[in-house]
RNA sequence: GAGUCUGUAGCUCAGUCGGUCAGAGCGCUUCGUUCACAUCGAAGAGGUCAGUGGUUCGAAUCCACUCAGACUCACCA
């Protein structure tokens, strides 16, 4: 053996040994007891980061242990299209080439980025393999392949039988420029100079001392005609009485109510504020918490339609200006504070104006669905640790509205709906044409010039009137269908993510392994992702996908902050893995957190343990070298440590043999109680201290001294104790404990430590 | 604004049911080391457990409040 441990030098080799072997296949026929764990699909174009490393690291942890006790064990490895971010990186990429998404038809733009994917997956995939994953790479699947798409597909299906698919309005954020929406991060914030307009409001039928108008700040005058309600905060005493109240809309003269919501800042403007819920992003939210009408106002050419009365056919900003011409004629305008700055949302790409407004989206009806996902508890089908996590899942699903499920972004699996063009003529379409331009305008006028065959290759965006009737079908149901352009949100499918890579319904892998043993995950993602898995499981199979959660807290950078690239302080895994080996890294970042709170990165342990391989290197290498001393060899070996040698030798032994036995038994029992118990911090310690500690501080150096028969039983002791103690630590440090057990005289058939947990 | 969590040694953090819980690693100090390992060994210093009050025979642990910090969600008409 060498002096010392060269991690660069064996990990890439027991890596690829792992592999050619193929001792990670699991098999659905086993009688053994199932133990399953799905990766949490990483971005397939993205590159580990370390919150990627403790995740593997646990997970392998899990599996491998499981794998030497005797289960039949499945790791699936996957990787997730990542809908939203992969399309921004994406993006970001063509911009440095000056070029955009509007430049591209839906289908190039998706099979461009789509070849842009599939160049960059093999790093991540890789990444996997560096890590020591033990993973069954013959069950792998990325979340855009046919056999995913096919299981997301059959589940919107079966929703739409059972009537839980609708169509409805949702805010979105859109832009006339460019005849589509811009999702929440496209969207950057300009500050404006806007006038605040101070209306007054009429009170109907006021009492003796209460004031004739109420005064109402608003920057949105053209929005009164749609508003129907006023809102006041609860603890504001002073309008309480405004509540039995109704007053006239300054614009239609019809009666308006109150309602209270905590939404309302008592300092601002005076304190009332009026609701538009179909043009704003905070009093759609309100609007629907007091289920109030939404009315659209503006249509998807930026001008009022017929609601506005006098403000009709006015584009936003002509009728902003006519809205406070007439308040004034009516001498229903208190003042204008001309000098008000605010804010205003504008897309990243032109810097150009984006309103606020209703379009229809595909929704989930989820009342059933959020209650199955509560009841688990209750039944005890479902456990979270650390515990006190449950709390932030409870809350979230109690509180879940139906999900929109449509997102209006190419980067996805698109909703297979199609509309009959000549049944929906007022289908708004945004399109190349064929001499590359883009048009955004009905489906009628774009038929009139081109045909439908025409307008479907260039097509880049629809959007379909909120009646528009429509099919549910894989493939395209007739010659006049257009298909929907809108994709599935990335949880829609990712919260099939278990049944997707087991193969349901009715695979073997299905069968044998759902419902999975434990999902380990970021805690982060508990409400977005783990509560769709639980809804989408019990809705298709009936069964939680999981008996356990374990939520592993969130790993910040060395500074106590999170990592993020503005601060500059994110830690690149690869560096600390070509310092330090995969095996430091992996227990480093384990023993970093003991119960799932975030963590700063744990440096000093990582070296720790650094050092600590290099430690049992070389109480390897010391045994191996006072066996050879004691003129053990291949002709005449040291005798292994059994019951019959016990009996022999029983009488000779001394306190620290029964000493170094007895605490082996207790510290297996305690990482497996601690493992068991997903207290894996606890389970390095006990591992580290034992080795260390116990074996080498004392136990070798008490050997070391001996002679004689005393030596000999000492010898056989010890190596007893040793290999059962790499047993414990594979699943922790799972390079070096093979290469040290390869170099090892063992009495045991596998020449592998990979299925050999230690007997107690 | 709503919610969750945290405050224990110089640093990073354990401390599970209120009673051997004042702990670990790193760092620091002193000494040692041709004979496995300086990525080593031996010994040692250090904390009013954020603060105040309460419950209890007993509190780092339970409760209330205060102070400080982190994160999540929402966000100004």
């Amino acid at each position: 053996m060498d002096k010392k441990y060269d991690h660069k030098k064996y990990e890439e080799q027991i890596s690829k040994m792992w592999l050619e072997g193929d001792y990670f296949k699991a098999d659905a026929k086993s009688d053994k007891e199932p133990y399953c764990i799905v990766l949490p699909p990483p971005n397939a174009s993205g590159k580990m980061h370390t919150g990627n490393v403790l995740m593997i690291a646990i997970e392998d942890l899990l599996i491998r242990y499981k794998r030497m006790k005797g289960y039949e064990v499945l790791w699936v490895p996957g990787t997730d299209h990542a809908g939203f971010e992969t399309q921004t990186t994406f993006e970001r990429k063509l911009k440095k080439e000056g070029k955009s998404r509007f430049d591209f038809d839906r289908k190039t733009l998706y099979d461009t980025i789509m070849k842009f994917v599939l160049e960059n997956k093999s790093a991540i995939e890789e990444q996997i393999r560096q890590m020591g994953a033990s993973v069954d790479w013959s069950r792998y699947r990325f979340a855009l392949d046919k056999e995913s798409i096919d299981t997301v597909v059959n589940t919107f299906e079966k929703l739409e039988k059972d009537g839980k698919i609708y169509r409805d309005n949702y805010l979105v954020n859109y832009s006339f420029k460019w005849g589509t929406t811009f999702s929440d991060a496209e969207i950057t914030y300009k500050d404006s100079k806007t006038k605040l307009v101070y209306v007054r409001y009429k009170v109907v039928d006021p009492e003796d001392n209460q004031p004739e108008y109420i005064i109402v700040a608003t920057t949105r005058p053209e929005t009164i005609p749609v508003d129907t309600h006023l809102a006041i905060n609860p603890k504001d005493e002073s309008k309480k009485w405004l509540l039995n109240k109704k007053v006239l809309n300054p614009l239609t003269d019809k009666e308006m109510s109150f309602i209270e919501d905590n939404y309302v800042d008592v300092e601002f403007g005076t304190g009332i504020v009026k609701i538009t819920p179909a043009h704003d992003k905070a009093d759609f939210e309100v609007g629907k918490k007091h289920k109030l009408p939404i009315i659209n106002l503006i249509t998807l050419e930026g001008k009022l339609n017929e609601k506005g009365g006098e403000l009709s056919d006015l584009s936003i900003l002509e009728a902003r200006k006519k809205a406070i011409e007439i308040l004034q004629q009516k001498d229903l305008i208190e003042k204008i504070n001309e000098e008000y700055e605010n804010v205003v949302p504008v897309d990243y790409r032109s810097g150009d104006y984006v309103e606020q407004l209703v379009i229809p989206n595909w929704f989930v009806k989820v009342d059933e669905m959020r209650d199955m996902a509560l009841n688990v508890f209750e039944k005890g089908d479902l456990k979270i640790y650390p515990k006190w996590r449950e709390i932030t899942y409870k809350r979230w699903v109690e509180n879940m509205h139906d999900w929109a499920i449509s997102r209006q972004v190419v980067w996805g699996i698109q909703i297979p709906a199609w509309y009959n063009v000549d049944e929906n003529p007022e289908i708004k379409v945004s399109y190349l044409d064929p001499s590359g331009n883009l048009q955004n305008e009905t489906i009628k006028e774009a038929l009139e010039k081109y045909s439908l065959k025409e307008v479907e290759e260039g097509i880049q965006s629809l959007i379909a009137p909120a009646g528009a009737t429509y099919v549910i079908n894989t493939e395209k149901p007739g010659e006049r269908y257009i298909q929907e352009t809108d994709t599935f949100d990335t949880w829609f499918s990712s919260g099939q993510w278990p049944l997707i890579t087991l193969g349901y319904p009715d695979s073997d892998d299905f069968k044998k392994f759902y419902p999975t043993s434990v999902l380990e995950t970021g805690w982060e993602i508990i409400t977005r992702w783990v509560s769709r898995m639980v809804m989408f499981g019990m809705y298709l199979t009936g069964e939680v996908p999981f008996k356990d959660v374990y939520l592993h807290g969130i790993v910040r950078a060395i500074d106590g902050r999170k990592m993020s690239k503005s601060l500059g302080n994110v830690i690149n895994p690869e560096e600390y893995i070509e310092e330090f080996g995969v095996d430091a890294l992996r227990m480093g970042l384990i023993s970093g957190t003991a119960n799932g709170k975030d963590f700063n990165f744990p440096r000093d342990k990582i070296i720790g343990y650094r050092k600590f391989t290099n430690k049992i290197w070389n109480m390897a290498r010391f045994m191996l070298m006072m066996i050879e001393r004691e003129g053990y060899d291949e002709k005449n070996p040291l005798p292994f440590w059994s019951k019959d040698y016990k009996e022999k030798a029983e009488s000779e032994m001394i306190e620290q043999d029964d000493e170094i036995l007895n605490k082996l038994v207790e510290t297996i029992k305690e990482v497996e109680n601690k493992i068991d118990q997903y207290r894996f911090a606890d389970a390095c310690d006990a591992i580290y201290h034992f080795m260390w500690n116990e074996i080498a501080d004392k136990y070798i150096e008490d050997v070391k001294s001996r002679d004689g028969k005393s030596k000999e039983i000492g010898l056989v002791i010890l190596r007893y104790v040793y290999l059962n103690s790499l047993k414990m630590l594979h699943p922790f440090m799972p390079f070096i404990t093979e290469v040290i057990w390869g170099e090892m005289p063992r009495k045991c058939d596998n020449p592998l430590v990979i299925s050999n947990w230690p007997d107690k």
